[in-house]
RNA sequence: UCGGGGAUCGGCUAAAGGUAAGCUGCCUGACUUUGAAUCAGGUGACGAGGGUUCGAAUCCUUCUCCCCGAGCCA
């Protein structure tokens, strides 16, 4: 293909234009094989997202596999926990690896068979030099290093130093096994570098079998080269790693898989670097890595964010090399989009203000049909009740309002969703001045909705059955940050500085329509007029209904407010 | 300072020497029993200079700015 496009006429990212080119020129054999390398050493984040959409994707596309394999070299920070979470994660977006399970500690045998062959080859050795010495004879970048005193060290030599290594005759630290290369490249990652360091750690999979590990360098294309990976697809910060890469492999003369680099997701008002997710929560800024204000996978999974949803996003922010920042509103559109074809819809009052029917017989209760899913017709239809007390939203009630403002005011008409023309006579104050209570007068003539004489009102509000509510806890989530880049903090303090103190906000006294007592965790809604919002899965009971706001929906009145009050 | 990458509408991406396109945002308007959704229109870009060419976002060159790199992390 050369027109830039694939057969649905959609355009190819970079990676692909150089699979297929690879797949022209008959490169791999007409093969490709991904494959996708977490460390377990924490959550998925979206950005990982991203690049299990792209590698998957990629396989997919052009009839290949893609491998999940952990990347686990460094016992001190992994752990099985992780490893679980990361394969939920991945089966939760909708991707498949089959039965394999695939870590790079498996190949810790034939990883070290193949640092015996370089140092055979003299293309390692075994250095006694210290971490600091060693930083010291790398020299900088600008400066050439200096060889290791220990660089000429014989074959059998470090054939033997090597395997005692392995045998645990030497201290933590105390050696290395490094690649011969050269001390005075440009590229600080071909200066000598380490390939096996003595750690005693208990590993999550191989227990206390090893006391050397190797290092990302030497595991990671000896890995996706036994899997035989043709594409091996990585963040731009391996991009120097590269030359190394095509080293290791070309020294020991194994199959060699081509290494592609992209930019990593950034986005606007969130953190993605796992180390500092791990400290909001260690510090005990989120409830946990599944908080729903965090970018990992799980929190959004909480937060009611939907596989689809994510799918699409990583979809449309598409591949390159530049380093981009994603509005986080690209976000939020792309679970809007899913859930307005499948959330049902309900009433929910989130701050409710009473109202009273004055002329709506007491104990009394009229059933009113409402559409299940406007976008969906086969969702159908239910009853919700209709009685003299209701509740409506606060913010739908003004008592001085403007002439723009198509709510309920003194004086004035609105529609109540799906069941009458309301009228607003009187205003009731407790002795604060605050308003607690509407009394109004309803036209049983527009049940339904619509008036038979053909006057108009201008708004439509939601409402729920004061007897019939159903009450539940609703938290409302903002950005975790109130900066767009919270890396960067104006004091030179750090990123916590810009954490929002006001990302949750917790309404206990809200009240829903009936039919939402049967709510089951996970379950997803469209509160209408407010936005969408699911049952959490941790805190939510029968006793004690619990809802996340995923996103809220688009709101053009707040846009007026808001463009008003600057 | 050395090496490796990068730069196209406000944001994200296409254009593979031949009309700078799409999505999103923003602004209008239509419709509306969700101020939602939907629909229509508008807005708006090749980092700068030089060169090659009939023709350059694309090739060459100089410059500017940004990112990555001196872990026994990945």
């Amino acid at each position: 293909m050369s027109d830039g496009s694939d057969s649905d006429g959609g355009s190819l990212n970079f990676v692909e234009v150089h699979v297929e080119k690879d797949l022209a020129d008959g490169r791999f054999d007409g093969r490709v094989q991904t494959r996708f390398p977490p460390e377990p050493n924490g959550y998925l984040h979206i950005g990982h997202a991203k690049s299990i959409c792209l590698n998957f994707g990629v396989a997919k596309k052009y009839g290949g596999k893609c491998n999940l394999r952990f990347d686990d070299t460094n016992p001190t920070k992994e752990s099985t926990e992780y490893v679980e979470s990361i394969q939920d994660d991945i089966r939760w977006l909708g991707f498949d690896w089959g039965e394999e399970q695939l870590f790079a500690s498996d190949y810790f045998e034939q990883l070290y068979a193949f640092a015996v062959q370089l140092i055979e080859k003299e293309k390692a050795y075994v250095c006694d030099l210290t971490a600091e010495d060693t930083r010291e004879y790398r020299g900088t970048l600008t400066t050439a290093g200096r060889n290791s005193p220990y660089r000429d060290r014989s074959v059998e030599e470090n054939v033997e130093l090597f395997a005692s290594m392995r045998a645990g005759e030497f201290p933590d630290g105390s050696r290395t096994l490094r690649a011969r290369i050269d001390m005075a490249s440009p590229n600080l990652n071909l200066r000598d570098p380490v390939l096996y360091r003595i750690m005693r750690a208990t590993h999550h999979r191989t227990g206390d079998e090893w006391c050397i590990y190797p290092m990302y360098d030497f595991a990671h294309g000896q890995s996706d080269s036994i899997e035989r990976i043709t594409h091996s697809i990585c963040t731009l910060e391996f991009e120097n790693h590269r030359p190394l890469y095509d080293w290791c492999l070309d020294a020991l003369e194994i199959y060699h898989p081509r290494q592609i680099e992209f930019a990593r997701l950034n986005m606007t008002y969130t953190i993605m670097s796992k180390r500092k997710l791990l400290e909001l929560v260690r510090d005990g800024h989120v409830t946990g890595w599944n908080d729903p204000r965090m970018p990992t996978i799980i929190g959004l999974r909480r937060r009611g964010y939907t596989p689809e949803s994510l799918r699409s996003f990583c979809e449309t922010i598409g591949v390159a090399k530049f380093n981009s920042t994603i509005e986080r509103g690209v976000l939020e559109n792309s679970v809007r989009e899913h859930l307005n074809k499948v959330a049902p819809r309900v009433m929910a009052v989130l701050r409710p203000l009473k109202v009273v029917i004055t002329n709506f017989p007491e104990g009394e209760t009229e059933l009113l049909d409402a559409v299940n899913n406007p976008e969906d017709p086969q969702a159908g239809t239910r009853q919700v009740p209709f009685s003299r007390e209701l509740y409506i939203e606060r913010d739908d009630f003004m008592e001085d309002p403007p002439k723009k403002f198509f709510r309920l005011g003194p004086g004035r008409e609105v529609r109540f969703r799906y069941a009458f023309f309301v009228k607003c006579n009187e205003v009731v104050k407790d002795e604060s001045g605050e308003v607690v209570e509407l009394r109004c007068t309803y036209d049983p003539a527009t049940r339904g909705g619509s008036a038979p004489d053909g006057r108009k009102v201008k708004g439509t509000i939601h409402w729920v059955s004061a007897a019939d509510a159903v009450s539940a806890e609703v938290r409302l989530y903002d950005h975790l940050f109130r900066t767009e880049n919270p890396e960067a903090s104006e004091e030179g303090g750090g990123y916590q500085e810009n954490l929002n103190p006001t990302s949750l906000e917790t309404l206990s006294d809200c009240r829903l329509e009936p039919s939402l007592a049967v709510a089951e965790p996970g379950q997803r809604f469209q509160f209408e007029r407010l936005g969408y919002f699911i049952v959490d899965s941790v805190d939510s009971s029968a006793d004690g209904l619990v809802f996340n706001r995923t996103v809220t929906l688009r709101d053009s009145w707040a846009k007026i407010q808001r463009r008003k009050g600057k």
